[in-house]
DNA sequence: GATAACATGACACAAATATGACAGCGATAT
DNA sequence: ATATCGCTGTCATATTTGTGTCATGTTATC
């Protein structure tokens, strides 16, 4: 079971410092911000697997990220748990509204903290990345990380591993070099995007039987596609 | 997919130059400018995909190009970022209503820069272009970059493809070869204009199935036009 | 039927993508 | 430590596909 990546962002080092202990020793690994031009550089950057957001921050708000970080479909899947203070009672539905997935009222224990991320990850994790995806022959197990064909396991690398999970969840879309870079390597990470071309290729080569290939389409002028439907006619 | 341009302007020099060199690493063409005027004749001529404006700047300022610009349909598109120093809240607000479309306060880094960019140059790219377009049995699809008629897929070459799509956003009205040259070129490539009827007859021929291809019509002596209505009557 | 505007097919060149090879790197085993 | 192995990103090269121009054929208009 690989850690989970936790973003923690409060102005205060006190918070910050006390929570980041807290959820350490619940064995997650946390990236620390303290306002929300930091956080969404790390969120681009590292795909946390959630978000711990203080309501209240100098500069931009909380909420204000929040809705920034909804309006991007790279980042809108990431789950929020917004941080308030007691006061600001009718901020919960505000939250909740700009799809915020928790709320926690300071102030709170750490080990309720960790029970809300733990239920959030759980529950989003359920929706998204656990249940097998199918498409012809082609199996892909999100639980056991594996990948077969009619059966037949198939051997992937961790980085074509990505990119067929990415496929799958956004199939029948085109993608461009770029995209696909933001969206399976990770943000602001700067490589040749020829690159993309050759994990295709590798990706192409170890899911050809029986024409699975073919899936995989190229987009000539345009990036990569994966579709059930054939190229041509 | 084309290299976004983005045009950077700043009075500092050194500011400049350290953005250019992030922006460019991260793949990106850079235009520059050090004031106002500079800036709205550079975007005039070369219609970058966004703007960088620096918030204060000896002459007209930041705000006021930004208004400028919004006010003038040919630019209003084009989407802008402002750069303020870290003293100026409220220009927030502002800068917001005028209708920048993010708003970074410095200091930034670069990494954070480039992913606002990025997020923007998103957003925006998503707005206009996604929404499948279908006349007869001829079906667009710009997010999945299909075409197809009755189902069936059709191949276009990409300027063929851009060719099409400028039609079907921009039905029942007649086009000169130059301004088609403007459109779907873009707007510095010279060209010969007749370069325009081969691949109108090339896009004809792609869609010839149960008579599409009559949607692209000529107009002898003034151009082109995609209309749904036939011909001669 | 003369003339200008457009259509068409061919072609050389340009651009985009595919492919194979390789060196660096980190993890694991020895 | 050191050797080994698998994975990655980059490069050079091959291959495929798209592009603009030209020469020539067709059509509309007067």
């Amino acid at each position: 079971m690989p850690k989970h990546t936790i973003l923690l962002v409060d102005d205060e080092v006190a918070i910050r410092d006390m929570l980041s202990v807290a959820l350490e020793a619940a064995d997650f690994n946390v990236l620390k911000a303290e306002n929300a031009q930091q956080a969404h550089a790390m969120i681009i950057d590292h795909q946390p697997d959630l978000a711990l957001l203080d309501w209240m921050m100098p500069g931009t708000t909380g909420l204000e990220l929040l809705r920034r970080l909804k309006r991007d479909e790279l980042t809108a899947k990431i789950p929020v748990i917004m941080l308030t203070a007691k006061a600001e009672e009718d901020s919960k539905i505000s939250g909740l509204d700009a799809g915020a997935d928790d709320y926690l009222p300071k102030p709170f224990s750490p080990r309720e903290l960790i029970s809300r991320v733990k239920a959030v990850l759980r529950r989003v994790g359920r929706e998204d990345l656990q249940e097998p995806i199918t498409v012809g022959e082609l199996l892909l197990d999100p639980l056991g990380h594996r990948v077969s064909i009619s059966g037949q396991p198939i051997n992937l690398g961790p980085t074509e591993y990505r990119l067929l999970q990415f496929f799958l969840t956004h199939q029948e879309r085109v993608y461009s070099r770029g995209q696909i870079l933001d969206y399976v390597w990770g943000g602001n990470v700067y490589l040749d995007e020829r690159t993309v071309d050759v994990h295709i290729r590798r990706l192409r080569k170890a899911i050809s039987v029986a024409g699975h290939e073919n899936y995989v389409q190229t987009v000539r002028g345009a990036g990569y596609r994966f579709s059930v439907q054939l190229q041509n006619g």
